[in-house]
DNA sequence: AGTGTAGTGATACAAAATATCAAAAAGATT
DNA sequence: AATCTTTTTGATATTTTGTATCACTACACT
């Protein structure tokens, strides 16, 4: 069973309708190996012939967002851009060459942070971490072209 | 020697000059206690009866970004603020209530991610890490309402 | 098939950010 | 201190990004 899939069930299960432009906007998002923006999304179907409007790509990457289905991770140039995910703790790692977003779990954190957060009187109900590199197929690239 | 002068100097060192607007912004900065937007500084200042145009205060306020005198950090409603800092490896805790950031520094992070990385073969060059949660002073207020 | 309601999308609108470029002002030079 | 060179500024226009509205559509369920 494949994300897609998993999102289908998931949001039947809370109660919201599998859509034509859900559908579309889905399948459409796997294509990306790297994250994308709501306005590139919209540029792309578009371009592809897609019909979607704008307003319910919004919508839809919000809704997915909220049950974490998609993840936030800022791009090499700055700005945020979706990557599917799947709902739990995780984190990337982010290619400053390519842009590829590999995800990781297993995150021993807290537990660093736990010691840091009594000394302050800081409470920590969550974190954000993402790493910035290069991935293994850059590095390759990288060394042949030297 | 604060934080405006070290900016002062640092820039002077870079070849940039002091204006009458950059001088106002450095010191309006230091005015917040919590993140700031670009947005929020432009109609702070025009409340404040110091005129500085619009454009400056992109300029300026990404200009100290570069040189990481000013950090972005997550607000608590999602939006990116800035926040005044020093050159270097940083981290911040960010209040969920007040908003109010708290830097830290000494990071063990490195090491965690090391393993990682090399079992992805994916070479870590830097990370962004945040926490969020209930700053001392917000703890002690809620305790007092309950 | 019929019904109730979540969802859609055209449009208008608002907010955030950038581009342009003549004029102003820093700082170097004399 | 007057001049010159170059950075910097800011009014304005424009683009980009995101939200509000609301009549209409089509999904899910009986
Ligand atoms: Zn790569
Ligand atoms: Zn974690
Ligand atoms: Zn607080
Ligand atoms: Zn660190």
């Amino acid at each position: 069973m494949g994300w897609t899939e998993r999102v289908v069930a998931h949001l039947a299960d809370e109660g919201h309708r599998l859509t034509g432009p859900r559908r579309a906007i889905l399948d459409y998002i796997l294509r990306y190996s790297v994250p994308f923006t709501s306005e590139e999304l919209i540029a792309d179907l578009q371009k592809a012939g897609v019909h979607v409007g704008r307003a319910t790509v919004y919508r839809t990457l919000e809704l997915l967002h909220n049950y974490q289905w998609l993840s936030l991770v800022h791009r090499p140039e700055g700005e945020h851009g979706y990557v599917v995910a799947e709902p739990g703790h995780q984190h990337h790692l982010v290619c400053r060459r390519c842009g590829m977003v590999t995800a990781f779990q297993g995150c021993e954190i807290e537990s660093l942070l736990g010691g840091l957060a009594e000394r302050l009187n800081f409470r920590i109900e969550g974190h954000w971490l993402e790493a910035f590199g290069v991935c293994r197929g850059c590095q390759r690239a990288n060394n042949e072209r030297v």
